[in-house]
DNA sequence: CATATATGTATCCATATCTGTTACAGATAT
DNA sequence: ATATCTGTAACAGATATGGATACATATATG
């Protein structure tokens, strides 16, 4: 699979750990190990669906929309992932055949329901949640 | 995404529908309007899985590997795909940011989680509850 | 035994997706 | 004015996917 999930996720969490000031592309892409175009890619998305705003020019950079702790991976991959789907169906099975005529629509709620399941999932963090564990985790390092 | 665990279940419940008669690759290809090398590879890793055997030869063809309801489509989805990650993570965060450092230790255990209950998700749905559906809605039709 | 049938697998190809990169117009602070 | 920063387009390389051909191997049947 794609890393955007991932991306996105280290993006606002990384913007959270900030305390309000502006994350630049290039401070954020520093982080992420990759470059600033990707990372305003992502922010385009995300702001697209009012996780963050970004502020241009001097000074300026990007902000979370709301409170971390009323952002979940959930919203977050609904950002990026345009459809959302996980599994695709086959195209054109054989509707001469009675299990081609029948198996998408009774594999689309099977399916649906396991897309929901992770999403469901999903809900239950938050990037405050992300950006607290990183910091116990920093601390955890520090201690030993 | 890919469209082999709609492909790898269309193949199991085809077999299944035809109760006990071995199902040749090119008879499932037919069914799922596509070639049948790619039903031969599908069915290579579900025989690993030991969901499937196949006879060789005249009068040979795919068969399933136990009853119908007890395979369910998580274990078609393990099968089939090989690392079972719906979300990758990002190749090397920068280790000298405090973010960077720790994000992929924190984001894989919500992400193992949500796969976790996509899995348990597709564990409710048996073979034989698909192949049982798409009866069912063969009758519906021939109603109508 | 010879033949037809069918699997298992390798190889090739076209297309799509993903990530990284460069480039540049537009917005904004100083 | 100028430097900074976003937003987006365009392009390239790597990988994944689905489709197609080919052929060695296994097996039932006459």
């Amino acid at each position: 699979m794609n890393s955007r999930l991932a991306v996105a996720t280290h993006i606002l969490t990384f913007i959270e750990t900030l305390a309000g000031q502006p994350a630049t592309s290039e401070l954020i892409a520093s982080s992420v190990n990759t470059n600033p175009t990707l990372i305003r890619r992502l922010l385009s998305q995300l702001a697209k669906a009012g996780l963050t705003t970004s502020q241009m020019g001097s000074g300026g950079g990007a902000l979370l929309a709301r409170p971390a702790d009323q952002i979940t991976l959930r919203d977050v991959y609904g950002a990026i992932d345009d459809d959302g789907e996980v599994f695709a169906l086959h195209d054109q099975p054989n509707p001469q055949c009675p299990v081609g005529r029948n198996i998408n629509a009774v594999l689309k709620t099977r399916i649906a329901a396991a897309q929901q399941a992770l999403r469901d999932e999903l809900a239950k963090t938050t990037i405050a949640d992300m950006a607290h564990d990183v910091a116990a985790q920093n601390l955890l390092a520090a201690k030993a």
